[in-house]
DNA sequence: ATTTTTAAGTGACAAATGTCCTTTCACCCC
DNA sequence: GGGGTGAAAGGACATTTGTCACTTAAAAAT
């Protein structure tokens, strides 16, 4: 069975053995525990994460103290706080283990390196980055234009693994509203 | 005084007067009334615009009629249908000139000429969808996060010139709330 | 100038959603 | 295996926002 950065990265473009163990070669393995954090508001962010095994997510804390879910990142997934990542700037976006996770770090350097000495690399991750993109205008979309009840069908709908497995909580502050109104829905 | 073209790419990377004028010569003017529609939805989409003068809007149309803003563009700004431009695939999002409007147009191959023989101009693009990525995160973020009334003042605090000269029908749905609400909000 | 159309303001009411509080249940940790 | 901890369900009530109907004002058309 292939490394699942492997399969992640060729389905998008084919790897030689030699090219993937020498892309493989400039990741370092994370691990972490349930609630640990892996970016905490305000920290340099120098690498990008892509998940082997666990399951996280990224928020921003508001001034009452509230949190708002960004992203969640399950096992093939990359996380990271893309703008302190790319900007080196302090991050405005925090990170945090929901189960224990196993993790391959690239650093910032590292990424440019691999892009620069293959094409299908960076052509891999411009891929990602336009899906990123569009993912984020379908989000935008549906918090316009959907009900609550709208949206979180249509999350159940689009993840049903992550509805069983993220505590309510963190779903409805994705969503962009209260843990109780998400009860109130599936209740019917 | 100088084209607004060359000093919008110019604001990320310098032109000699010769590559300018290579480049211009790319563009196709076109001129367009009030009300006019510049995409339909299920058109396909072969250029991108920027705006000379007048303002526009894309918007979506939901199965009930009605309309969401995904977007407004005036002077100085681009304006295309992004997914079908991209993936030459029917638009699922209109655009309307809600003034009389002068554009330059560019087609998907000529953007793909420039790019490639500019390198600059490539990285003016990249740089473009970059900062394109972050607004759209940052507009999310009000969204989940914001009341209507935040998300309104944050909108005349950004774009004080768009608040006097866009319907406010269309400031709403931009908003993801009803025009009502906008009323009783600048009310106080 | 007069008519017609379109945008905007307003109030009353309904529906959706948020907030607060209590109870229950499941899981984790000595 | 009991005590503690955190997540979730549920009810009561407050607040926000949407909807509808009507009026006024402004802009466009003739």
């Amino acid at each position: 069975m292939s490394h699942p950065l492997r399969t992640h990265i060729e389905s998008v473009s084919q790897l030689t053995d030699e090219e993937f163990d020498y892309i493989l070669s400039h990741f370092t393995p994370v691990k972490l525990k349930k609630h640990s954090s892996l970016v905490r508001e305000g920290d340099l962010v120098k690498h990008e994460y892509f998940v082997l095994k666990g399951c996280l997510r990224s928020y921003i804390t508001d001034n009452a103290g509230k949190e708002f879910t960004y992203q969640f990142a399950v096992e093939n997934w990359w996380i990271s706080e893309r703008e302190a990542f790319m900007k080196h700037i302090p991050a405005s976006t925090a990170i945090e283990c929901m189960e224990d996770c196993e993790l391959l770090a690239l650093s910032y350097d590292d990424r440019a390196k691999l892009g620069r000495e293959f094409w299908k690399y960076e052509h891999y991750l411009a891929v990602k980055s336009n899906m990123g993109y569009v993912a984020l205008q379908k989000r935008l979309q549906l918090l316009i234009m959907g009900s609550a009840k709208e949206r979180f069908e249509n999350f159940v709908h689009q993840y049903p693994h992550l509805y069983n497995r993220i505590p309510k909580t963190h779903i409805a502050s994705y969503l962009g509203v209260s843990r109780e109104t998400i009860s109130r829905l599936y209740r019917k």
